[in-house]
DNA sequence: TTGCCAAAACTAATGATATTAGTTATTATA
DNA sequence: TATAATAACTAATATCATTAGTTTTGGCAA
């Protein structure tokens, strides 16, 4: 009575970053989008090739959007003043699209071409905030590595509830890269003090 | 011609442990807990309520262990030792328990008297380790956060494999101990610097 | 304008999974 | 030795992903 709904690509993952948003990527299944889009989950197989697609192009669709508001924010900042932009770009995203943020932790295929690339658009950026902040070679692999864990770590802490004390979590992030900052100055700058 | 095969609770887990920490958490489920334990899978229900509380208790056992080794190693130690041996024996037991690691990620119910109970004990060894560091009240606080943020988003971008070049990982890891520990005391010590 | 074809929906069917209900056999204990 | 609790079992159901094959529709070419 009704083939010919009108769905596309676009309109799929739309609807399926809303239930990953909402509910968490887990409950994206064939089955809940189907239902949220009013078609039967066979269908699905017309747009997409399988579940694990699926979340493939979710995982992309969340590397593409971050990598697009990371660059935005940082664009036309230096230094201190750029990291601090892309840490707070970075924070708001995993808190805006908390479910795309999960898809793309899932990355599983380590030799699918197109995830490498967007994955390493956003690490670029990351290193080219790092740059021309004094530190060359492995130390600033080292140093893009270090941020990374730190953002990546207090995000998914903070998703997963890990932080029970009822003090402002800003507080602590912005806390956190400044004393990163003033960590890598102290590194950079000399040995360890006491 | 065999029932009493006589599985318990402490089997199910170890076999349970061994397909988490091979294959992931995800592989984990009562259909292939049960072939590897060669019963039945509704027999598992004589020992477990059902897949959600095997995953639970997982991280139950995923945490006690993991307190047991943090405090194992820090015992005797005190300052910036004490946070070395603390931060390397984290990193360890995320190695060499990756699924287990994994498991202790997935605490979903907030109210779940026991997880928080041993999840509590583990947040606790940060803070002794970071007690008598000269941080007092909510400073205290804000840098157990960062060094948890710090280990858990290293700990789970290596796990996924999310560091791409080819450098050494125990220098960042190291490096990145000693970059916190110099932010600490600089941002103990003073404002921020240029 | 008409007819055809590719695309996008569908139904039907299969296999894997978790889970429940009810059964049987064994072990421990009274 | 008899019995009760326990730990295995079989049978059955519901949900999910996936494949195969079918139908309908909308656009495009003759």
């Amino acid at each position: 009575m009704s083939p010919r709904i009108g769905l596309d690509l676009p309109a799929l993952l739309h609807a399926a970053t809303e239930i990953a948003d909402s509910q968490g990527i887990e409950a994206v299944t064939l089955a809940s989008l189907a239902q949220k889009l009013q078609i039967r989950s066979p269908s699905l197989y017309n747009h997409i090739n399988g579940l694990p697609d699926l979340r493939r192009q979710l995982a992309l669709r969340g590397l593409e959007l971050l990598a697009d508001q990371l660059s935005r924010e940082v664009e036309g900042r230096s230094g201190d003043d750029a990291v601090r932009a892309f840490c707070a770009a970075y924070l708001n995203f995993a808190r805006a699209h908390p479910g795309l943020y999960e898809a793309i932790q899932r990355a599983p295929e380590p030799e699918d071409k197109l995830l490498q690339q967007a994955g390493g658009a956003v690490v670029d950026q990351v290193i080219r905030t790092m740059a021309g902040y004094g530190l060359e070679g492995d130390a600033a692999i080292h140093a893009v590595r270090a941020i990374r864990s730190l953002l990546h770590g207090f995000v998914s802490l903070e998703r997963q509830g890990g932080f029970g004390m009822p003090l402002d979590l800003d507080v602590t992030f912005q806390l956190m890269v400044e004393t990163f900052l003033a960590g890598v100055k102290a590194m950079r700058d000399g040995g360890a003090s006491t």
